[in-house]
DNA sequence: CCCATTTCTTAACCAAAGTCAACGAAAAAC
DNA sequence: GTTTTTCGTTGACTTTGGTTAAGAAATGGG
């Protein structure tokens, strides 16, 4: 989907860009959430905490948005979002969004477009785990994301395949031996 | 979220009702999709096939709704959908939405509004996939959907809940003994 | 009503992940 | 720069799921 220069540039002049340190947490499980975020620079990390565990659900890098899922709504976030590196991103609110709309309406349906995307991707994400072993998983994701390993902590990462931590790690040492 | 009642006649008077045999396959993977559901009586059940396996992502029964997410797209469909008993449905076309949106501004809001809710119900799959076992699936299950476990066959199940048919053998099988 | 096919269960064995504990390395705090 | 904490790896052991194979139960078609 294409997009014109015109409504390009008004995106770009609405937003605004901060930057905030590695550590960070932009939003806390149970808060309203008002931010939508894309990354320019650093990672953004979204996780759960359920039983006492962190549950990473997704990293967010450079070039890439980060919507919760609860921005916009009335109803608390189910989940933390977290710098887990100096982070430079440009900040949307919901203010500016409806403005948007009515500026240009098209947009409308490009917002329900890309959210369409968002699903699509997640069902794939929720395949890949109902078909994948943990060991199949990391070599998926060494092929995706590449860069994920090199800058994300083991521990998150393993959340983040769906496994413990030691796990992990024997899965990379059995992986190096081949 | 609330409609006008003029709103609800207008999506119902649009809507045609259709009657399908188990085993209607409604959607094939790779085929264009351009027709919604909205099931009033029976199951339809959305699967994938991959490397020669299926991998059932969902089961729709009384009252909710299927939008295949190539719908109204020129993208063919990843997965399949069928009707694994007698269906009854109410079934929407992109024409129809078109329509809707263009008598009824509001819709489109609404549209986008439910595509969230799809997003955040998959995230919360997703998550509980990350974190519990294929037996606290299986409870889980229970408690959110015991029809399902009536009615739909043991393999079709062990594939939503991501095990082999043998493994959810054996998981009734410890349960029972707790 | 019977036969053929499909589906479900069980068993035996193997591989892999969870758990608990220990230790060294790395990172953060002081 | 040293101390303290967190993180990553390893080992031993247990639990659970995958695989293969066989048989029982249910289903469907003629």
């Amino acid at each position: 989907m294409t997009i014109s220069k015109e409504i390009e540039e008004a995106i770009i002049e609405s937003a605004f860009i901060k930057s905030y340190k590695k550590g960070t947490v932009l939003l806390e499980e149970g808060k309203i959430s008002n931010e939508c975020y894309f990354v320019i620079k650093g990672c953004i990390r979204s996780y759960y905490i359920k039983d006492g565990n962190e549950i990473t659900t997704d990293f967010f890098t450079e070039d890439q948005s980060v919507t919760p899922s609860a921005y916009g709504k009335k109803t608390p976030s189910a989940y933390y979002l977290e710098c887990i590196e100096d982070t430079i991103a440009g900040v949307g609110t919901p203010e500016q969004e409806t403005e948007m709309y009515q500026k240009f309406p098209e947009t409308e349906s490009l917002t329900r477009v890309l959210v369409e995307a968002i699903v699509t991707k997640q069902q794939n994400s929720l395949a890949e785990f109902k078909m994948d072993s943990p060991e199949e998983r990391y070599v998926q994701l060494q092929k995706d994301r590449p860069d994920l390993i090199q800058r994300v902590p083991q521990y998150q990462l393993a959340s983040y395949l769906g496994v413990q931590p030691e796990s992990l790690s024997r899965i990379r040492k059995r992986l190096n031996k081949k």
